[in-house]
DNA sequence: CGCTAACCGGATCGCCCAGTCCGGTTCGTG
DNA sequence: CACGAACCGGACTGGGCGATCCGGTTAGCG
């Protein structure tokens, strides 16, 4: 690979990052482009399909995702550790449009971006059964269902942020009050593995 | 105007609401005029933009909700009646995927909607206050929270609806759990009417 | 029944955008 | 320094969709 090709990839990268995270996915390939300095050519020569670079573009902020988790894993008091994480979560998905609508999508996701998402909440199973046993999150959560409701709070919270700034923390407050031990237990169970595979199986290839 | 006009345009709604309701806003105009039996001129002639059916749509739900609220207000039970209500506005959305995402854009949305949403959330902050009173609504939940909260829940449900029908009922008990009093007070205030105000004013005729 | 104004609908326009093509340019090696 | 392979980028294509145009049709009144 010649130097000048991956000095174009690296920019390719971060236009198409920041051009996603300011306008979300609908930003147009050739806007990216401008951004990166190149010709819509070179876009395509690295990513044969829009959906491939946002792919890649998400796998960068899902791992550093992961990485945040693992942090936590390792922290002093572990609840504080999983609250710090659903925390940046939702900030991160919130100053970022692209990956909180790629994250919507989630579940029907590119495989590279959905195998990165299992392994990341495999961890999280981790820090929710520790929280849980120490009675700091009620006990019919299930790890599953995190991603689903951090990613609602942030869909709300990013809607909310150019006209009311932050007001996604408010939202977050009461998340946490949701998640907290002594209420009557979940009536409905959760998304099984098995539903998200069918699905997934199912529309392989849809939009 | 003419009867074969006022059938056309019943069927066009119709068609519209069916059409949005299964397949989101983004379905074509071409689609629904199909679908009510019309060409898309005829679409056209009634509603200058797609837009306008959009709103037209949108109205008539809004309405229907509206309606809800105010069953709820005359119920036995005022507290069982907003709970009621809350779980009808989320499932309406659920099933109505051009609802849920029109009511995502709410804030923005077009005059004649976002005056008959501000009458019905309105009516709401009579429920919520009364509930508030009787104890069974945390203090510090202001009206304007309940359709930010219930689309946030609904979206998500939409989207696990086909992979998980009714899982959004497993969310929407956590959300009740976070509206019961005895949380600590939250820390940042609700959107204001004014945020809400401006941002409207700011972006009259964007998308 | 006949006539006209109202109405209809498919063909068409204009625009946007993902993805392709090809003539020109640059890297880096010998 | 020279040369070829790798690379570049802007012009172009194709398809989709909102919106418009216009020749044909129909309702319903007198």
């Amino acid at each position: 690979m010649r130097a000048d090709a991956q000095r174009n990839l690296n920019a390719i990268l971060t236009a198409a990052r920041e051009s996603f995270a300011a306008g979300g996915l609908e930003v147009g390939v050739a806007d990216i482009a401008k951004r990166a300095g190149v010709g819509t050519a070179t876009v395509f020569r690295r990513f044969a399909t829009k959906d491939d670079l946002i792919c890649a573009v998400c796998e960068q902020s899902v791992a550093e995702m992961a990485e945040r988790v693992a942090a936590a894993e390792a922290a002093d008091d572990p609840w504080e550790g999983l609250r710090e994480c659903m925390r940046a979560a939702i900030e991160m998905q919130v100053t970022d449009r692209g990956l909180c609508e790629a994250l919507s999508r989630g579940i029907e996701a590119y495989p590279a971006v959905r195998e990165a998402h299992d392994a990341l909440v495999a961890r999280l199973a981790v820090l929710v059964r520790r929280a849980q046993e120490e009675g700091h999150l009620r006990a019919d959560l299930e790890p599953i269902d995190l991603p689903i409701v951090l990613n609602a709070v942030a869909r709300a919270g990013a809607e909310l942020e150019p006209i009311a700034p932050g007001a996604w923390r408010r939202y977050f407050q009461m998340l946490l009050d949701a998640l907290r031990p002594g209420a009557p237990p979940l009536e409905v169970p959760a998304p099984t593995r098995e539903q998200v595979d069918a699905a997934f199986a199912g529309e392989q290839g849809a939009r």
